[in-house]
DNA sequence: TCAAAAACAGAAAACGATTTCTGTATTTCG
DNA sequence: CGAAATACAGAAATCGTTTTCTGTTTTTGA
């Protein structure tokens, strides 16, 4: 592959010459005319890596992730592209499996790798990340940071949505209420939880009404937590599942104990447009907004890069999907 | 950020004594231990940008694909990027959107970036694209290379995948089967319409039995095939979905015009594995390997990269999950 | 014990760009 | 027209590593 020196020479001009012309300082004419041909003569295209050592900027930033077959996160990181990508950056995609030890693997790996920035789902608790991260200016999504160095936080407005839920199935009458939520060692399915008990206890309803479980975000959690709902003695009158996997496990429970979603039994779910709209009826989901959530972390952290504090949070709302698997109780 | 300068400052060493040590070369073991002090003391990071430059290889690897929101590449990713870390290999992300000058782009984009190998899902017709990658290391995953210099190719074995489904809705009884398929531009519709047509033929089957319909693979259109299928005077007694979002569709307007898959009309899928357990009954899909399809482009480029001859194509089997939604036409 | 062999340390030259700084050519303007 | 100002070219330093090559130290073996 050519080199800026064979440009030169092919040129015949200095590779400083060529260099500035590339990037857009001014030189003779002539001189611009003849590069430029040299450069297409030899279909040079810049070496990259000398370039990030002499600017000490790799223009590269880390996107560091629990997994990526999973669309949430997968979508995020889509939107995350787009809009770095328009600004010359490029993405080093890393993935923690959810393992703390691996995690601070990849970290140190993205540093080694010069990145001017990350973009991270920390598995860690994300104060002790920070801690991790150092300097790097860095915005973690759908997790709170607490440190505020140079570090901002990009989330759902998940205590809102849970909010909003909760007013959906108690406006419908529903009181006795089961709802799905994820580990207690995350952050997320506290604010869910949070929110969905904020609003019970503001239209009056008792706690001891709710059926409220927790386990692991997984489908096989949520097709466990329904059956044992269903089993109650006491069944509740309408579920809510907090996360795409539980919504899965619970309407694949639902549909086995031939419970329709809308009919024997109200719902709703989360995330998953794609179940909600092939159910019949269609579910009513809460969606988050991924495209939206990606993007915006991507520019708050082209702030940073460019200087700007850190230690913003960002709520950004939820938006709930009307289907018609929430019925009213007569 | 220290450098290997400081550190050889601090150990009392020169640079060559702490760059052997660190990459594995014998030194004095007084020497080991003070450079060890040394790098522990300055949390030294070897600088991964000049060591690429150096040695001229950036132990990076592009993935250039269509889109990140779709699980059946993003799992294709994870499997990749699996094998690739373990070998101390990052993964450079790019997406085309399908577009054949944005492709282009990328990829000049990803040579800039010196990377050792590519894996892609080409937009352009595959052969054209293995002129444009020239001499890099490249494995098509779900396309086939004509061309055979530096490129591989790794995807499911769509016909007989195809031929498969034709044979369960046949060995059922059914004769009048419709055939969603996505673009004829494509290489994997082809090869299913194929398969399929090849099993059809082997059994004695008229083609004028067959309803084979194509459009994009979208959900929509799905839809709207299947819709059309439904509205036949002669309506078929199965269907066949090639593709994960047709599934989608052809599930969602057939609940919606409450014709149960399983009951109403025999019912194969492909990809959805989530879709097919949710249902009820659960649904007969045709999974591709998807982890193994990731695994094994990954080695393949890794055995290109260090210098195997390209040319290889290898087709996986895929897996049928036998469901309930084909019954037997009495 | 001493020469030959082996082991290792370190100075310096890469890698391929950018950037500074100096020096020459060109332009400006009284 | 000539001096001052400006524009531009190019040599060389630089970024942080690895690697070669030379030279010194240590070990080996008779």
């Amino acid at each position: 592959m050519a080199t800026i020196r064979e440009v030169a020479q092919l040129a015949g001009v200095s590779v400083a010459t060529v260099s500035k012309y590339l990037n857009g300082t001014k030189v003779r004419e002539a001189n611009a005319r003849a590069v430029e041909e040299a450069v297409r003569a030899l279909d040079f295209q810049p070496n990259e890596i000398a370039r990030g050592l002499r600017k000490s900027s790799s223009m590269t930033v880390g996107v560091l992730l629990p997994e990526l077959d999973n669309l949430f996160f997968t979508e995020i990181i889509s939107a995350v592209d787009a809009v770095l990508e328009a600004r010359g950056y490029s993405t080093l995609v890393c993935v923690s499996r959810s393992d703390p030890m691996r995690e601070q693997r990849r970290l140190d790996f993205l540093r080694r790798k010069r990145i001017d920035g990350l973009i991270a789902v920390p598995t860690t608790a994300a104060s002790d990340f920070a801690t991790l991260a150092g300097d790097l200016p860095t915005v973690f999504v759908d997790r709170v940071a607490s440190a505020s160095g140079r570090c901002s936080s990009v989330l759902s407005d998940n205590f809102a949505a849970s909010y909003g839920a909760a007013e959906e199935l108690i406006r419908a009458g529903h009181t006795r209420i089961g709802v799905l939520l994820g580990p207690d060692s995350n952050y997320t399915p506290l604010e869910r939880r949070a929110g969905f008990l904020a609003a019970c206890a503001f239209h009056g309803i008792a706690e001891g009404d709710l059926c409220v479980v927790s386990d692991e975000y997984s489908v096989e959690a949520g097709y466990r937590m329904t059956r044992d709902l269903l089993a109650l003695p006491e069944k509740p009158t309408a579920l809510f599942a907090t996360n795409n996997e539980l919504t899965i496990g619970a309407v694949k429970a639902l549909t086995e104990a031939g419970i329709v979603p809308g009919e024997g039994i109200s719902f709703i779910g989360f995330d998953n447009r794609t179940l909600a709209e092939v159910s019949h009826p269609p579910l009513t989901v809460i969606v988050q907004p991924v495209e939206e959530i990606g993007r915006c972390a991507a520019e708050t952290l082209l702030d940073l890069i460019d200087g700007a504090p850190g230690g913003k949070i960002l709520h950004l709302p939820t938006e709930t999907l009307r289907g018609e698997s929430v019925k009213k109780l007569s």
